[in-house]
DNA sequence: GCTTGCGCCTGAATGC
DNA sequence: TGCATTCAGGCGCAAG
């Protein structure tokens, strides 16, 4: 799935290939694609036909388009979403979802297959969706407040993984880049919040931030004019990794076999020698 | 107010 | 072979 280093590159690629174009027509194909959009497909249409993209903004996994009557069409890739910038007469995909004919002679097609993901038009929401209004900034934006982040987690009842997940808290993480990111920490997913030095917070972020600026500068080259790469299968799947998805494996820090535990409904990789478990852990 | 768990979806992988 | 079941995941929402 789209982790937020491919986010961005999506962003980026949308700047390149839609801002100051205008939308002569937009189509869902799929209504299930903007359940979000209260108005219903058909509304969701209508309000984008002659509408120029003026920028776009992004929030943790969320991307917006701008639009130049202050109105915004805020996206969300889900698990398996990808938007595409093509050639009209392309054959439409599989799980072609959305179109939007723009006067630059391109497509910007919504493609996604689980449907996790999805658009609606935000009202006034060029600057700031209020729909994602409360979705917390991610540690590579220049604005992350680590103080009000270590503080919020003193605060809380839970283990760090939970945290993490927590769009609320911090956003842009999903469960491979936080079982990554904890093992590169040598934090056990249930550690208690409450217990977390400021040094381990901060030792923390910047391992984030490490693997976020890597996965950036790698995927900024991987796509060309007619495709915005969202490859629901790029990024993290294209690198090594160390603890997601390992069961089994050793440990390239120790060689300990990486255990796999069932945690909120979903798996979490840890080492058991580098990340032990704590005595009064939380999940 | 905070924490926890469900349900939305599809298709690949697995089981019988 | 073929059908049925399980699993994966982000996020909104409702229940605790």
């Amino acid at each position: 799935m789209p982790e937020l280093p491919e986010v961005e590159v999506v962003r980026r690629g949308i700047v390149e290939h839609a801002v100051g174009a205008a939308i002569d027509k937009a189509t869902v194909y799929d209504g299930r694609s903007v359940r979000r959009h209260l108005g219903g497909p058909t509304d969701f249409e209508d309000r984008l036909v002659g509408r120029t993209v003026a920028g776009v903004g992004r929030r943790g996994k969320y991307l917006w388009l701008r639009l130049d009557n202050d109105d915004a069409v805020l996206t969300h890739l889900g698990m398996s979403g990808q938007v595409l910038i093509q050639r009209p007469d392309l054959v439409a995909q599989k799980h072609l979802r959305i179109v939007f004919d723009l006067d630059n002679g391109r497509q910007l097609r919504f493609v996604d297959q689980r449907i996790f993901g999805g658009m609606l038009v935000s009202d006034g929401g060029a600057d700031l969706p209020a729909e994602i209004a409360h979705i917390a900034r991610d540690p590579s934006d220049p604005a992350f407040d680590v103080d009000l982040f270590a503080e919020r987690l003193k605060r809380r009842r839970t283990g760090i993984k939970r945290a993490l997940l927590d769009q609320g808290l911090v956003s842009g993480i999903g469960n491979i880049y936080a079982d990554e990111a904890l093992w590169l920490a040598k934090l056990h997913y249930a550690r208690a919040t409450d217990t977390m030095r400021k040094s381990e917070v901060i030792g923390l972020l910047n391992v984030i931030r490490d693997v976020f600026t890597s996965a950036l500068s790698q995927g900024g080259t991987s796509f060309d004019a007619l495709y915005v790469n969202v490859n629901g299968e790029s990024g993290y799947f294209d690198r090594s990794l160390e603890a997601y998805g390992q069961e089994g494996l050793p440990c390239s820090r120790c060689g300990t076999p990486i255990r796999r535990d069932s945690f909120m409904n979903r798996s979490s990789y840890t080492c058991p020698a580098c990340q032990p478990r704590p005595r009064n852990g939380r999940w």
